[in-house]
DNA sequence: TCCTATTTAGTAATAATTACTATTTACCAT
DNA sequence: ATGGTAAATAGTAATTATTACTAAATAGGA
């Protein structure tokens, strides 16, 4: 369900920022696809209708889609590795300012029962939960934040 | 909950890998931590008390500590960054063979109770659930394998 | 204790991301 | 509609994470 032209343009400018035909081509190519393409992938994509386009713009539009809140990274942790020698069934609690992942362990969210059309598509192996917020820390600063404007 | 150095010694050799001090110190590191450690944050914990210590080895054994199932990478995607222009809520299939993710819409999962101790550590904005397992695809070549031998 | 295949350390190569700068452009004020 | 200006783009360079390669060291069986 792709966002119009003119609506891109309207949530672009409200939040003062400029539309350009780079951002609409990339948002439209991002929102055109069902594989959650990578950096690379838009950039070789948008690149045959804009030939100059450059892999900082593709960068840059990304986060800007995500400024205004029409598009997301899926893949939170990405810029690095992260491990875990805990085998034992939990999940994540992630704050989205701090960057901390904090281990949550509870016993109703191990077992999910799947769909049955699921079933069929994946054998899966097991889930994993990842709860996005703000920690206490964060939670505290960006309250500070609002009151003092 | 750490194994103990004959516990460990034990998996590693069941699996047909030498046990080293770099490889016990390396899960000692992970396991003591509750950071969700980085390859780098390892290595500097390690590398106080095996100074020649080399990044290569702990990609290596995070490797191992992996395959013989002590360890696990909890960033399934971290190789790059990757996109969604779809904020409806909904959720992930990752094949764990070819990285392949697919959509998953199902209501039921969308509101999850999370216990009133976790909604106090963390302000929740919301949450995604990762199912891991095998595509259609994924699932039959592996069945054809485990025929073949 | 010796042998050998594996592992390690160190360096080099690759890939993803970020930083920097001159040029271009959207869009506001005139 | 035009011009001015701050923001965006393109291109290149720098940085960071990961992978590849090789000689030296070592675990663990004979």
């Amino acid at each position: 369900m792709q966002l119009t032209l003119e609506q891109v343009r309207k949530q672009f400018q409200e939040c003062g920022l400029k539309f350009t035909s780079q951002r609409y081509a990339i948002y439209r190519a991002l929102a055109g696809s069902k594989e959650h393409p990578s950096v690379e992938d838009l950039y070789s994509t948008v690149k045959k209708a804009h030939p100059t386009l450059s892999m900082n713009t593709v960068y840059n539009t990304l986060e800007s889609l995500q400024a205004i809140g029409i598009a997301s990274e899926i893949s939170l942790w990405h810029d690095k590795a992260r491990f875990d020698a805990n085998q034992a069934p939990h999940h994540h609690l992630v704050c989205l300012r701090c960057k901390k992942i904090e281990d949550l362990y509870d016993d109703t969210l191990d077992s999910l029962a799947l769909s049955p059309k699921a079933k069929q598509r994946y054998r899966i192996i097991g889930h994993r939960i990842e709860f996005h917020g703000y920690c206490s820390d964060c939670k505290a600063k960006i309250n500070k934040h609002k009151k003092r404007r």
